[in-house]
RNA sequence: UGGGAUAUAGCCAAGUCGGUAAGGCAGCGGACUUUGACUCCGUCAUGCGCAGGUUCGAGUCCUGCUAUCCCAGCCA
């Protein structure tokens, strides 16, 4: 599309790519996978990781696996699966022919698990869960052996096809690696390679009941697809010697190489799946598609774009620090896409009718419009003007300050695309003393595009003709504001003012917008429409963003 | 003296063999403007967690500290 192609950020996973290039590592082949567990939507901290994997394997001409890392039967649903697929294709990547399940390869795990044994490097455990814990130590004690630990791999082969047989029950036995009680690596004390579930798994159902951990799973699956860059968070730093020692056991080959990197957080709202899980059940918001979400799917129906998306993980970078990232630079990013695709609208969120005096009887032709002046190529649309118009309310002010440049007693202001107009009288309601109107005349000779008056105001502003609005609810959102308390119990609470709903009063030319469709209302930001075909196609507005506002920043000072 | 990792501006982040601190977001000042938007121009680390050392020269090398994050699931 665009020449100016935008550097391509560097980073340290790519120079590590780069310097296996260059010895000739993997035959030079690059090959990723997103490996997601299907036990929850996914988050814009998930699409970091997905334009990391997808991107690096685009960059280098390699390939991107998408896989499931279902080996928990009892945390994962088929909904979740589904919803993933679709939230990463929306997002613009193509796994092609290449959907994996760890479920797929349980077979070839468990017979990789016999091996262990047969080579005694991997034992059953008769140990309760309970007594692990109690014997693993701390982390400044080293553990104790199991009892269980020197049993024969005979007697271990026998046990575990036991297991798998379904001869004993949930937490009756498990299978550890035999690595070392002693390790300062507390992953490294024999780890449970395989435990007993009799959960239905979403996929192979009850052909299983012994399932394998993460840790054991997770550097099989990635050597059985021939991956090279098995990318990760942090927090798995830990476990990277498990990891090779998982492949190393046995002299598995090819052995990809894992590499960590910092997830990412957002000031303002919490990444968290279990905070995000515990919003939707307890109905604090409407679903995981809720535009306040920071799911894919939430981003989605707030009207964010893939392409914004996109850009804002090729901005945060990648590296190993743990960061915050300021929401600002997300909002940036959706600015700056929706700046050449959004119709510049006009939408009147708290109106204030204006009634213009000296309106010709036989009314005034029809006006037009500029979709967006940033992009020539959306076109016009026709506006009408009438006697009576809605203008926001916070645009007139009766004793305004020095730099109010909007409408005020006597003052003029243009109505954008339309008239210069000026104000002549305010009217009250004889009660309460509300505004509940204003008189104002226009200027015939200032009509946009040929003005003649000789006129300069300094204010425009938006306006809806009062006989053609169309009613619309908008809502304006805020950021979540949640609270992680960290451990177990913290509740979740959700920003009182995270959605704030108004009736609007919009242009005739959205009856027809379409559920998507993003424009941009004068002055009040970025909006998508959500259609509630619930309630006849109600016309429902998000507000994806709000454009930067100067003067309710002057305002604050 | 458990182990592992990280530290460059308000935020994110480059910085390959030591050669004199990229870029973006936010902010600030200004120009322009029929969106107080957009755009444009200018500005924003004598300084790289701290203290020493090596060197003609250190964000990069050495020594010693400090702070923060992760690990004791039969979760991933």
């Amino acid at each position: 599309m665009t020449n100016d192609a935008k550097p391509v950020p560097s980073h340290f996973i790519k120079n590590i790519i780069n310097e296996d290039l260059k010895n000739n590592k993997n035959d030079g082949r690059v090959h990723t996978r997103f490996p997601p567990e299907p036990n929850g939507y996914l988050h814009i901290g998930h699409a970091k990781s997905i334009c990391l994997n997808f991107g690096l394997a685009d960059e280098y001409n390699g390939l991107c696996n998408l896989r499931y890392d279902d080996t928990n039967p009892i945390k994962e649903d088929v909904e979740y699966v589904e919803s993933i697929q679709e939230d990463v294709r929306w997002l613009g990547f193509d796994w092609e022919d290449r959907l994996y399940y760890a479920s797929d390869y349980f077979l070839q795990m468990y017979e990789y698990a016999e091996e262990l044994i047969k080579a005694d490097k991997a034992y059953v455990c008769d140990l309760s869960a309970e007594e692990i814990r109690q014997t693993r130590g701390t982390l400044k004690e080293p553990g104790k052996e199991s009892p269980y630990r020197n049993r024969s791999s005979e007697e271990s082969l026998d046990l575990f096809r036991r297991m798998r047989a379904g001869e004993f029950k949930e937490g009756e036995r498990v299978l550890r690696a035999k690595i070392d009680m002693m390790s300062p690596n507390m992953n490294m004390r024999d780890p449970v390679l395989y435990r007993i579930s009799y959960a239905a798994h979403h996929r192979t159902g009850t052909e299983w009941c012994i399932y394998p951990m993460y840790d054991y799973a997770h550097p099989l699956s990635d050597a059985y697809e021939g991956i090279t860059h098995s990318i990760c968070t942090l927090e798995f730093e830990d476990h990277r010697p498990l990891y090779d020692w998982t492949l190393d056991a046995l002299n598995y080959q090819p052995h990809p190489q894992q590499i960590e990197f910092a997830r990412l957080n957002l000031t303002n709202t919490v990444m968290s799946k279990r905070l995000l899980r515990q919003l939707v059940e307890t109905g604090a918001v409407d679903g995981w598609d809720d535009p306040r979400m920071p799911t894919i799917s939430g981003l989605r129906r707030r009207g964010y774009t893939p392409e914004a998306i996109r850009d804002f993980c090729d901005r945060i970078g990648v590296a190993k620090s743990n960061s915050v990232v300021d929401i600002a630079m997300l909002e940036y990013c959706i600015r700056e896409d929706l700046k050449f695709k959004a119709s510049r609208v006009m939408g009147v969120l708290n109106p204030l009718k204006v009634v213009i005096t000296n309106y010709p009887e036989e009314g005034i032709p029809e006006l037009t419009a500029e979709n967006n002046p940033e992009n020539a190529d959306m076109g016009y649309r026709p506006l009408q003007f009438s006697r009576e118009i809605f203008i926001e309310r916070e645009d007139f002010m009766e004793d305004p300050p020095k730099k109010f440049f909007r409408l005020a007693p006597g003052r003029e202001v243009r109505l954008k695309y339309a008239f210069i107009i000026k104000c002549e009288d305010v009217i009250r309601d004889e009660k309460t003393g509300e505004i509940v109107e204003l008189h104002c005349t226009y200027d015939p000779q200032s009509r946009s595009g040929q003005d003649v008056s000789g006129k300069k105001v300094k204010g425009t502003l938006h306006w809806v003709s009062v006989d053609h609005a169309v009613p619309a609810e908008v809502r304006l959102y805020d950021h979540l504001y949640l609270q992680d308390e960290g451990d177990e119990a913290g509740e979740a609470e959700l920003n009182p003012d995270s959605r704030i709903i108004l009736e609007a009063m919009v242009e005739p030319s959205l009856a027809e917008a379409h559920h998507g469709d993003t424009f941009q209302f004068l002055r009040h930001g970025y909006f998508c429409v959500d259609l509630d075909t619930q309630k006849g196609k109600k016309l429902i507005f998000n507000r994806i963003v709000s454009l930067r506002d100067t003067w309710a920043k002057m305002q604050q000072k």
